[in-house]
DNA sequence: CGATAACTTGACACAGCTCAACCTGGGTGG
DNA sequence: CCACCCAGGTTGAGCTGTGTCAAGTTATCG
C-alpha cells in the first residue's frame, strides 16, 4: 500500500495536538479503504474489531427494524471518526454504518483503542466531545420526533442538511450527496409519498429544486419558517 | 454533615473495584443532598457545575421546547451517575433533569471530574457504559417514535418503566413512581387524552389496573402483543 | 432501448389530535 | 373535621394530517 501522507490527519481534531512523529506512527498502523456508494462498512450488533475515520464523503448510521423498516439515526461527515463502540463501553457496533456517496476510511484494530486513549493527547477528548455531540443530535431528533408535524421535521431535516454539507451552488445551496425521498422519509419518520408532495409543493413555491437524487434549497428562510409554523 | 457510610458506594458499578480508602477519600469529598418529588436538580444548557450520583430515587432527564411542551428523554434510576457533562466533552448540561419521587443524591464539584476518571479503577470504564447504555435507549426511543403507532409506543414504554423499576405486587407488576398520563404522553410523544383512553380501554381487558398517579401492569405478555402488533 | 429505480399524483380512510365538557379523589385551610 | 378546591383523569364529537393503495411518468444505466 502507498504510504500514506501524514497531512490527511494534522488537522483533524484528534489528531490536531500530535507531533509529526506520532502522526507518521498513527498511519503506519492504519489500512486505507474505499468503500462504493450505498457499500455497507459494519452492521449493527456485529463485533466491534475496528474503528474508523472518514476521510472522504459521507456515510450514515441507521437501524433495520424485523419488519425491514430503515430509520436513519446520524450521518457522519469526512474528518469524524465512527465506530467507536469502545468509547460506549460496547463490544458490538451499536448501528449499520452505510456510505451515502463513495468514501474514503482509515481502520485501526480496535485492539489498539486503549493504547489511543492513553497515548495520543487529545484523542480521548475529541472522542468524547464527538460522542457528545451525536448524543445532542439525537436528542433533537427526539424532541423533533416527539412534538413536530411531519412538514416541520422535513423542513428542519433538509435544514440540517444543508447546514451539515451544504455546497454554494448556482441559485440555491446544493445538498452534496445523493439523496432520494426515501432516504429523507427515513430520516423524518414518514413515507416516501409525503416527502415527494412536500418537495413538489416546496418547489412550486421556489423554495428548493429538486431533481432525481438531488435536492437544491433556494429559500432557506422559507425552511426556517416552515420548521417552526405553529401547526392550525 | 453526617459521615457518609461506605456501603452506600461500595456495590456500585462505578466504583466496585476501589478499596475501602478510596471510597473513604471519595465520600469525604462528596455532598449529600435530598430533593423533593418534582424538584428541578438543574436546567438543560446551565454551567455543569457538578456531578451526581443518584442514590435513591429515581430522576427523569428532559427537555423544554420553546412552546412549553415537554419532551422526556429517559429515566435515571437508583445506582446511576447522572449530570456527567464532562464525559460527553461538554461544559453544560445536555438536559433538564427532575426528581420522578423523592430522591437522595451525592454529588462532587465537576472540577474533581479528571481525577476521578484519572486516579479511580474502573469509574471511566463504567461512566463511558453508562453512556453507551443512554445512547442505546435513545436510538430504541427514534426507531420507536419513528416506525411504531402511538398504541404500540405506550405499550412497549410501559413495559420498560416495567423492566426498569418495577415492582411485584398484588395482581401485577407496579410502576415504582408517581407517573401521570401527562408524563407517559411526554415519554411517547402523544397527547394525555390518548394516553386515558388506551388505559381505559387495557384496563377494560385487564391488562392494566390504574388509579390516579399509578400504573400496575397486570398482563405484561398481552403489551408485548400490542406493542408488536403489525396495525392492519 | 428495454429495464428498472426514482419519483409523482390522485383517491380514500382512519389514527390520533383538538376542543369541550365533565368527573373525582385527596389534600388543606377555615 | 368537613367543605371546598383543583390537579389529575375521563369521555364524546368532529376534523385533519398523513398513511395506504393504486396507477402512472420519467430519468438513468447497462
Amino acid at each position: 500500500m502507498a504510504k500514506l501522507d501524514e497531512s490527511l490527519l494534522a488537522h483533524l481534531p484528534p489528531f490536531s495536538l500530535l507531533g509529526r512523529e506520532q502522526i507518521r506512527e498513527i498511519l503506519d498502523l492504519a489500512t486505507s479503504q474505499r468503500f462504493e456508494e450505498g457499500a455497507t462498512v459494519y452492521h449493527e450488533s456485529e463485533d466491534a474489531g475496528r474503528f474508523y475515520l472518514l476521510l472522504d464523503g459521507t456515510v450514515r448510521a441507521l437501524h433495520i427494524t424485523p419488519e425491514g423498516e430503515h430509520v436513519t439515526a446520524l450521518h457522519v461527515p469526512a474528518g469524524q471518526l465512527f465506530g467507536i463502540a469502545r468509547a460506549l463501553g460496547r463490544s458490538t457496533y451499536p448501528a449499520t454504518v452505510e456510505t451515502v456517496s463513495e468514501a474514503i476510511v482509515l481502520w485501526w484494530p480496535m485492539s489498539l483503542w486503549p493504547q489511543f486513549i492513553a497515548r495520543y493527547e487529545g484523542f480521548a477528548t475529541e472522542t468524547y466531545r464527538t460522542v457528545g455531540e451525536r448524543l445532542g443530535e439525537m436528542q433533537t431528533r427526539i424532541i423533533e420526533l416527539s412534538v413536530l408535524h411531519v412538514e416541520q421535521r422535513v423542513a428542519s431535516t433538509l435544514l440540517r442538511l444543508v447546514d451539515q454539507t451544504g455546497r454554494k451552488a448556482e441559485g440555491g445551496i446544493l445538498i452534496d450527496f445523493p439523496i432520494t425521498r426515501q432516504d429523507l422519509s427515513d430520516m423524518t419518520g414518514t413515507t416516501l409519498h409525503t416527502v415527494s408532495r412536500l418537495l413538489s409543493a416546496w418547489q412550486k413555491q421556489g423554495i428548493v429544486e429538486s431533481r432525481r437524487k438531488q435536492i437544491m434549497v433556494c429559500e432557506p428562510q422559507s425552511l426556517t419558517a416552515l420548521s417552526t409554523a405553529r401547526p392550525a
